[in-house]
RNA sequence: GCGCCCGUAGCUCAAUCGGAUAGAGCAUCGGCCUUCUAAGCCGAGGGUUGCAGGUUCGAUUCCUGCCGGGCGUGCCA
């Protein structure tokens, strides 16, 4: 049950009653202990609308309530503090035992479209990729979790003049009789090489510029040169993937390349719909009113190049038209970085007057802000200055290794290892989702490989001082009823119960750090509960252990909403 | 120039789309391991929410102007 809900609502019929005209309850969680639990704010503005006092007004609300399971009080200029019965949340908390979905109510499933990761596979994944990757991979698992029908699209870039220079180095070495396999074993390395050479090397440039009309032309020893590298480069993001405990699989590619062959017909098809295709200056553009560019100049969308090549605009709005005609999305979120805002609205208001995007469709872009360095410049994505996503994991384990070898020297290597490498990803992963998705934030080695404070590790602690004290209680079952009397316990229950509201909130701008936020003060409720609430020797153990066991149910399910991990012990 | 985004404690970030006394973590200082793991708990200090107006019962949030920063702005993605 979504407590929010049920209150909202009573509180908005009754002010609709009153006021004769839908009005709001806006009800909210309390932010202080001390207005209760819950508080309807709507009183104010309706009292306003009606030319009433707000406390009287109040007064009339709660009096055609039927509150048999909380109290309430007028505060301040007309607020209603709804304090929740000590007896109702146990007996909620009782029956959220019996709920798989802990709470939450599934939905009637849509289908969704979530575009995420897309790396460019000319070069290895870096800290760049990180936000996409780990807040698509967390939207989808909640999305998921609610019941709705997710398809993960990875829009690798598989395509363009970049695999020139790729491609022209990998002849030249297999020409030298070098193994190729070897020289793949680093991407990065190898890009660099190539992009090296195409500077500094003339002749070789033009080997390059020459295999990418030979690439596109559709030349066969290019197409099996070309082939060769994508799989290495699709083998080595797999990898981060798996490390990295991403759901992303090798089905989920969808690569810009697999458009290659719509790219005309998208040309053709927006050229059959009245003025919306013209030539400008060689270039085939769509012109709309509302995109301006320098100078107030309208702004084309470029479909097709003067010299007859497909930037991405039109492969994009090829894999919108995909996603409707042959998936049939009722959603598409685009996890995209806030630099392609203006492309994206281009591409939906092309896709919409072309028919690839139907009215009942929501297309949403969902963007992220940059990685900065320390001094606040920009991480570079030209030329490979990055840190590569896979040293960022590595290192994080072996700090976690360190860490864990230090608290708990007892344990075996194993132990320590699998400790390591879930403490480590998750400190990274957590660092990620737990900050608003929308701004810029400064890459910080100590700051994302932190195990204090806010941090993943915090969580996964609280969650092993649980089943600690279950390795001791050492239950064959667990029966009984949850009893609430210290306020600590209270206060950790209610939070339980509010596990649905924490994914609503989430959901609504798909914010993973709502998530994040409502485990971190869950964390901290369990451990101020867990300081002043002893479980085995209280007087009713059977009742602290079911609370400590749907703490310890919403806190693994929550995590694994974020793609976060959990373990025995630390 | 124009468009979009941002500016909150020394630092990194919150603030549930207009609510009550703006909250956490890190760092600093003080207390708590003879009881379920101290990666923890309890407490202290630290703020003119960039500046100036406006809207109203009420503004970090909405509007206007300014200052500062970022991104984007026709054939890279």
């Amino acid at each position: 049950m979504n407590i929010k809900h049920f209150l909202d609502h009573s509180f908005t019929e009754s002010l609709t009653d009153l006021a004769g005209s839908d009005t709001p309850g806006i009800v909210k969680q309390a932010q202080r202990a001390e207005f209760g639990h819950y508080q309807a704010n709507g009183v104010m503005a309706a009292a306003k609308k009606l030319k009433t006092n707000p406390r009287e007004l109040a007064q009339q609300v709660i009096s055609t309530l039927n509150p048999e399971i909380f109290t309430t009080k007028i505060a301040g200029p007309g607020f209603i503090n709804i304090h929740l019965h000590t007896s109702f949340i146990a007996g909620e908390l009782n029956k959220l035992h019996e709920d798989q979905l802990l709470g939450v109510d599934p939905v009637e499933p849509t289908k969704i479209v979530v575009d995420y990761s897309a790396p460019n596979l000319a070069k290895e994944m870096h800290v760049g990729h990180l936000r996409s990757t780990a807040i698509g991979d967390a939207i989808v698992r909640i999305l998921e979790f609610l019941g709705q029908d997710v398809i993960r699209a990875n829009h690798v870039g598989d395509w363009g003049a970049q695999f020139g220079s790729i491609l022209a180095y990998m002849d030249r070495l297999s020409q030298a009789g070098e193994s190729l396999s070897t020289e793949l074993k680093d991407l990065e390395k190898f890009y660099k090489a190539a992009s090296a050479l195409f500077k500094t090397d003339d002749e070789f440039a033009d080997i390059a510029r020459s295999y990418v009309v030979r690439l596109q032309g559709g030349d066969p020893k290019c197409l099996e040169l070309w082939q060769q590298f994508i799989d290495e480069s699709i083998h080595h993001s797999q990898e981060v993937y798996n490390k990295f405990d991403i759901t992303l699989t090798r089905g989920d590619i969808r690569a810009e390349s697999a458009y290659n062959d719509d790219l005309p017909v998208i040309v053709q098809e927006l050229s059959e719909i009245q003025e919306l295709l013209v030539e400008n200056e060689g270039a085939k553009c769509v012109f709309f009113d509302e995109f301006k560019g320098k100078d107030d100049k309208p702004l084309p969308a470029i479909i097709q190049k003067s010299d007859g090549g497909y930037p991405y605009m039109a492969t994009d709005l090829a894999a919108a038209r995909y996603r409707t005609r042959v998936l049939n999305a009722d959603k598409v979120l685009y996890v995209v970085g806030g630099e392609q805002l203006l492309h994206l609205r281009q591409v939906f208001a092309v896709g919409r007057a072309a028919g690839y995007i139907r009215d009942n469709q929501e297309f949403k872009h969902l963007p992220f802000g940059m990685i900065l360095k320390s001094d606040g410049s920009r991480f570079k994505t030209r030329d490979g200055a990055e840190v590569k996503l896979i040293d960022v994991l590595n290192e994080a384990i072996d700090r976690a290794f360190v860490l864990v070898s230090d608290k708990n020297p007892s344990l075996s290597e194993v132990e320590k290892q699998e400790i390591a490498n879930v403490v480590g990803l998750g400190a990274v992963k957590y660092a990620e989702l737990s900050k608003n998705r929308t701004t810029d934030y400064i890459f910080d080695w100590d700051t994302m490989l932190s195990f204090e404070g806010n941090t993943a590790p915090y969580l996964q602690y609280a969650y092993t001082r649980i089943r600690s004290i279950f390795r001791r209680a050492s239950l064959d079952s667990l029966e009984g009823k949850i009893e609430l009397a210290e306020e600590a316990e209270i206060r950790l229950g209610l939070k339980l119960l509010q596990f649905p509201e924490a994914i609503e909130s989430t959901l609504d701008d798909y914010q993973a750090n709502v998530m994040c936020n409502y485990l971190y003060e869950l964390s901290g409720f369990f451990n101020t509960f867990y300081e002043q609430c002893p479980v085995l020797n209280s007087e009713n153990p059977t009742s602290r252990l079911l609370i400590c066991e749907l703490t310890a149910r919403v806190l693994k399910q929550g995590l694994n909403l974020l793609g976060i991990t959990t373990v025995e012990q630390m």
